[in-house]
DNA sequence: AAACAAATTGCAATCGATTGCACAATTTAT
DNA sequence: ATAAATTGTGCAATCGATTGCAATTTGTTT
């Protein structure tokens, strides 16, 4: 029974004896409306509770002010925090952020770009699924001009802007640090190839075993969806050959973490038998035991970014920005587990 | 360049000569057109590229498919899960999902109601912030009937569906763990008790020492933001009493955590000079040594199953469904750091 | 006081899809 | 063959705000 009749324009220009045309301007404060009836018109609309319909604004104006997020999951720490940069400064602009994730399947993928495409939103941020090898849905966007910006993961047959980190050189470096504190025989845990981050930490894994004239054992590259399981069944193969490596560069945390608990469980003494490195910097990462080395991506801030950027564009939609690539830097952490 | 012209209905009725109406109820499927045309239709539609213009169809129908979510912050665990869950679901309903989080500020929160009410959203998610003392804001829905939910940390004074778990039960039991293995002074660090579920987890905790027949020393019970440092000022205190207690119940993981890590640095063993407890269970909670007792929250499933009593409730606003209060059970985990 | 410039305000079309009602075409019943 | 029922399609209003252009009012100048 409360449910209030909405105030429209309409009804304040009747209430007002003035045109709605009068009032649509008065509220956005625009000059050709002198002092006094900006207002009269103001006043009155809050005093009749007047709210602007921006389903009515976008469509006439052909704006949404939303971005969309995509990302695999919405609960693994580093894309949470990206997703909290993206809020904070979308925010600050006035833009809603509508996200989905896509379980890292290629078919939910494309359904929600394909949804946030029909929403038209203003503009959309990605980081792509391990399952993506086609690129038929962003072309939805990047063919119309319609902003669109990858972070982390991204699509290389799509044009457009960028933020990452420097996979290849973190990778060398913390497999670097392996090798500084004296591993000889070192092994990784590699991630889908499909993904230029795990692609490009392996290959500086590869790099620095070339540059420090190590040699790669057979089977000492292991490929993985870089889950708990796989990973364990990874690091558990590793272990079991008949010369099992002394140090392990794990693709991510998780594995290393699951390496971790097999080590403990198999009475392996790390880093003394084996020493062992992730990548990400989870949460769980500085306070397990021995506690993990790792690399600590900035996801918050490249969430940030990627804000700035994509809402900077589509503030400018008349202006060619040439396309970038922003790299972030990211942090060796040295813990227990490599020292 | 490549900027297509947008196809509309209007569009498609020239070209097949027919009217924009008959257009619109060929694409829904609607049956008082003939079988034939409707093909026709659909076929040109697919044809010329066309995408429906959601915008000026929720204008119309005045329905914006999309749930709001209002958190205190995306990037904790519980709240990443619950907005998880709420996308899954809502994905399958075609609902949109916006985000916004408050930073646990009361101004914020405010804002992102106002903005999300003022984006007519069909209907909102909401946990609210620690400085959550006021429920002007929430009104703007339940005043107009807008659907609105609570889950975990809810509003007392508005009638809503919410979904929470039994803190106080938790919390007593959690405290009878520590009191069965043999604590006889146990303190409690505990939260703002402006939020019901640091005020029930704190009760829960009482009436264990009660039944228990424990007294509540002096100096027993800290009262604090639960953050990583006033939780570790907090144990602190603790720690310096004449008589420091032999088991603390800590209001959340983080104080857990702080509280654990002071005490490997002041070579306090847990859980034999100190059993500690935390609440949620975080990632890094069963991964710390000794690892963490703690209570574990269904977060997925509160998103999920809040989707689901929303978007049902927004399908059905002719109904007049009892508001509701779902508790879900939370699991009770004991770890090293009580064992 | 007439003539012109400047400041305000209003008219009406527009954004794109939806829908009640009326009309036309076809089929069925009488 | 005609009336009645059924099926298919179109007209025009509507959702609420925006905006180019025209009209009106006010102020300035000679």
């Amino acid at each position: 029974m409360k449910k209030k009749q909405e105030i429209t324009i309409h009804n304040l220009a009747n209430e007002l004896n003035i045109s709605a045309s009068t009032v649509s301007r008065a509220l956005s404060d625009n000059s050709r409306i002198s002092k006094k009836t900006r207002l009269i018109v103001q006043q009155k609309a809050i005093e009749m509770g007047y709210r602007p319909n921006v389903l009515a604004a976008n469509l006439r104006s052909k704006k949404s002010n939303t971005i969309g997020v995509v990302v695999p999951r919405i609960d693994r720490y580093f894309f949470a925090s990206a997703i909290s940069g993206i809020e904070d400064y979308a925010w600050t602009k006035g833009f809603n952020v509508i996200i989905s994730q896509t379980n890292d399947l290629l078919a939910k993928e494309v359904n929600c770009v394909q949804s946030l495409f029909s929403n038209r939103v203003d503009g959309m941020i990605v980081s792509i699924s391990m399952q993506t090898n086609d690129d038929k849905h962003f072309r939805l966007f990047s063919d119309r001009n319609i902003p669109l910006l990858f972070f982390d993961r991204f699509c290389p047959t799509i044009e457009c802007d960028r933020i990452v980190v420097d996979d290849y050189i973190s990778g060398y470096n913390i497999t670097n640090q392996l090798v500084s504190r004296g591993c000889k025989r070192i092994a990784h845990i590699a991630g889908p190839e499909l993904l230029n981050i795990y692609k490009d930490r392996k290959d500086g894994f590869l790099r620095a075993l070339i540059d420090s004239e190590l040699p790669l054992y057979d089977g000492y590259l292991e490929d993985t969806r870089l889950t708990r399981e796989e990973g364990l069944q990874a690091f558990q193969r590793l272990m079991s050959l008949s010369q099992p490596p002394d140090g392990v560069f794990c693709g991510n945390d998780t594995t290393a973490l699951s390496a971790l608990e097999y080590c403990k469980q198999n009475n392996i003494n790390v880093p003394q038998d084996v020493a062992l490195t992730g990548f990400s910097d989870e949460p769980f990462s500085a306070v397990v035991s021995p506690s993990l080395s790792t690399v600590k991506q900035p996801g918050y801030q490249m969430g940030y970014q990627a804000a700035q950027k994509i809402i900077h564009r589509i503030e400018n939609t008349n202006l060619t920005i040439p396309f970038e690539k922003i790299v972030l830097p990211t942090q060796l952490i040295i813990r227990d587990s490599s020292r």
